[in-house]
DNA sequence: TATTGTTATACTCTATAACTATA
DNA sequence: TATAGTTATAGAGTATAACAATA
């Protein structure tokens, strides 16, 4: 909590960055759930909902309305799994590949303008020391922990009320 | 969105060490947004409702029911203002002196947890680094995002219904 | 009997706006 | 008439748990 501690500089500008890429995200009518799913179905096709929500650690329920959304849209498809019939076999769609080349359109620029303190060398300098700290806090690379809900605030009294 | 990528390296983490920090911060029944108030307290004594909300970017409605349990918890007081029987002057109390001492000490040994992968001189390059990417993109030191709510998800049909 | 996906419900959190007391 | 703080209300977002279909 202190001022330039690493510790707290690392949330804030997390949140920060977030928050920025929340936005630009938007203009695409899409929210950073959506995106991670369609980025995750082009290397992890045909998954069912149980798998996907397992990899993102999103709720199987909260997973519904997300991809009736994006079904809406025609960005994601759910198709019958011959073997389960309690199964989906999701996959992305045309529009679903076409859109998510656009979301890393976005990420780039999102990237740029965050990162434009810094050049190169610096860039990368700072690259190794997150990775360094995210494997060794056993962060799964590509799942944002903004995906799942943390365990309930315990302590009974702990919220104001 | 990209695995690797610094900006989502950067949302990634800072997401996880909010976590952490919120988790740890629980074991003395109070909320990151206790925290920031506690410790601006100890700096800016004696100012209103108001200015904290300002400040912190907590909403004014919001802050009444945080305060309420702070000084429940008789870590804060309300004093009259003498000059504007409208405001009030808050105050930390002696116990909220004390639990910020608590608070210095939980942080430091999230920072530790967090940052034990990294030697001495990588931890000053990466407080360096971020400090420089902060400062950049105009983040206020000390004032962490969390703390208000971004400006409505605009587009009526971004959310899942 | 267990599991997948779905729906219904309840709960938490927060902002909005109305209210009071002071200025 | 405007402002500080408060309260009441409503809205968004989410998890919990019950449910139907299938295994």
């Amino acid at each position: 909590m202190e001022r330039g501690q690493p510790a707290f500089l690392l949330a804030q500008l997390g949140a920060h960055a977030a928050n920025q890429f929340t936005e630009r995200l938007a203009v695409l009518q899409l929210t950073p759930a959506d995106a991670g799913i369609l980025r995750l179905l082009r290397v992890a096709a045909a998954i069912s909902q149980q798998e996907l929500s397992e990899k993102l650690r999103i709720h199987p329920s909260r997973l519904v309305a997300i991809l009736d959304n994006l079904e809406r849209r025609q960005l994601v498809e759910r198709k019958p799994n011959p073997n389960d019939r309690r199964l989906y076999s999701l996959h992305l769609t045309k529009d679903g590949g076409e859109i998510l080349e656009r979301i890393g359109k976005v990420a780039r620029e999102h990237q740029e303008a965050l990162l434009s303190a810094l050049n190169a060398a610096d860039r990368k300098k700072l690259t190794e020391l997150l990775q360094q700290v995210g494997d060794q806090q056993g962060l799964t690379r590509g799942v944002h922990p903004g995906y799942q809900r943390l365990g309930k605030t315990k302590p009974a009294d702990l919220k104001h009320s």
